[in-house]
DNA sequence: CAGAAAATGGACCCGCAAGTCCAAAATTGG
DNA sequence: CCAATTTTGGACTTGCGGGTCCATTTTCTG
């Protein structure tokens, strides 16, 4: 497979599209190569063609394909944190793309099944996890150039407690189905911005542990 | 198996225990039945006179198991959330125990294995994010009573609004390796408690989705 | 101490799903 | 249009691991 011909382009596409709405409807460990294959109308040798390496070889391109789609599901609005409303308009667009898929997080089951071994499946997530907190401690720098965020927080550090606040929210809603969590997750980080202009901060610095 | 001898609880609970161990250290799917025998001593019989649902019963039972021990290892400071020093009490033991485990949560790993069916798996996680959330949100009243704590401010709601910290930041640890997620998120959830009593806030009610 | 019930050892079965292989069909490039 | 290359179909192999079974030993009960 030096070439692929357009054609065996979308057949690639085909295998790996079907196989991640299989892994999003019916998890990881209920979905079989065989499974992928009549989901997708193509065979064995197919599937091994394109992914020499097997199931691994597809769930990490599962996971990858998932996660490209995190950020793109939050624009535009991840791009204009540079307004309260858009901040809301934001939170929103995040509750609601969580709402829509369900109980099922397709990447957490995919890392969590490959797991420690395959560290490519980690990398992908971490790489998602840094882009996701500088998109929002980006955000955070423009409000304290507005003067609307006290200018003496630490803006990596935040984004990364609103951060862990979604990624919390989405994971107890996997458990419950509710998004409570997320919703006061979000609401709370906002908050939290918000009110600092108005005073001294104790979480600007980074604190050794205990 | 109607009575369980002495010595028959005592071999249910090495199996158990023994599962508990290979899954913290291998994951869930890197464990197999057999695995588990020669770890702990035993024979197929005995996991099966023991566990008679087998592989799903087992799991399920390391996963009320793992429950268990999380609220223990936060006590007693969590039980005692009665002034800012023993929030930060608290926060050091609660990072201090997700630091020691390391990159894989047991916890998660079964639930997202056992997966959609076996309901019984993310009960046992509903019933472990209820009640440490009221834990925590009866910390939160205490201050409230003591007049640290904007009494306009819901409970439950920042008790969830944190807890979702706790739990983003604990999974971001298992990708990346770094507890400094979870370390912002409590810090962030903590500050966002004390600076309430100065200030109106907007997030004591409920919200309506988008 | 005797009989019943429980605990144990381990051989065996078996189905599933990953992965291999080869030959045929389709596509590409000159 | 022809040769090279890629794409495709599907039968076949294989190993792993969950689950069954029965004989034997140990433990409990009265």
């Amino acid at each position: 497979m030096q070439t692929l011909t357009r054609k065996g382009a979308a057949t690639r596409q085909r295998i790996l599209e079907g196989a991640a709405e299989l892994i999003r409807e019916h998890g990881v460990a209920a979905t079989t190569l065989d499974d992928v294959l009549s989901a997708t109308s193509t065979s064995k040798s197919q599937l091994f063609h394109y992914f020499p390496g097997g199931r691994e070889e597809l769930l990490l391109a599962v996971a990858r394909f998932e996660a490209g789609r995190v950020l793109e599901d939050q624009r535009p609005q991840l791009d204009e944190l540079t307004s309260w409303p858009a901040w809301e308009a934001w939170r929103d667009k995040v509750v609601d793309r969580y709402r829509r898929q369900g109980r099922l997080c397709p990447l957490n089951a995919v890392t969590s099944h490959l797991g420690d071994r395959t560290p490519g499946a980690q990398a992908v997530v971490t790489e998602l996890m840094g882009r996701w907190q500088a998109e929002i401690a980006a955000g955070v720098r423009h409000m304290q150039a507005a003067g609307e965020i006290d200018p003496g927080l630490d803006p990596e550090r935040a984004a990364a407690a609103i951060l862990a606040g979604i990624q919390g929210g989405v994971l107890i809603q996997m458990s419950t189905g509710q998004t409570t969590h997320l919703e006061s997750a979000l609401d709370l980080g906002i908050a939290y911005l918000r009110s600092s202009r108005d005073q001294a901060h104790q979480v600007t610095g980074s604190r050794s542990a205990p």
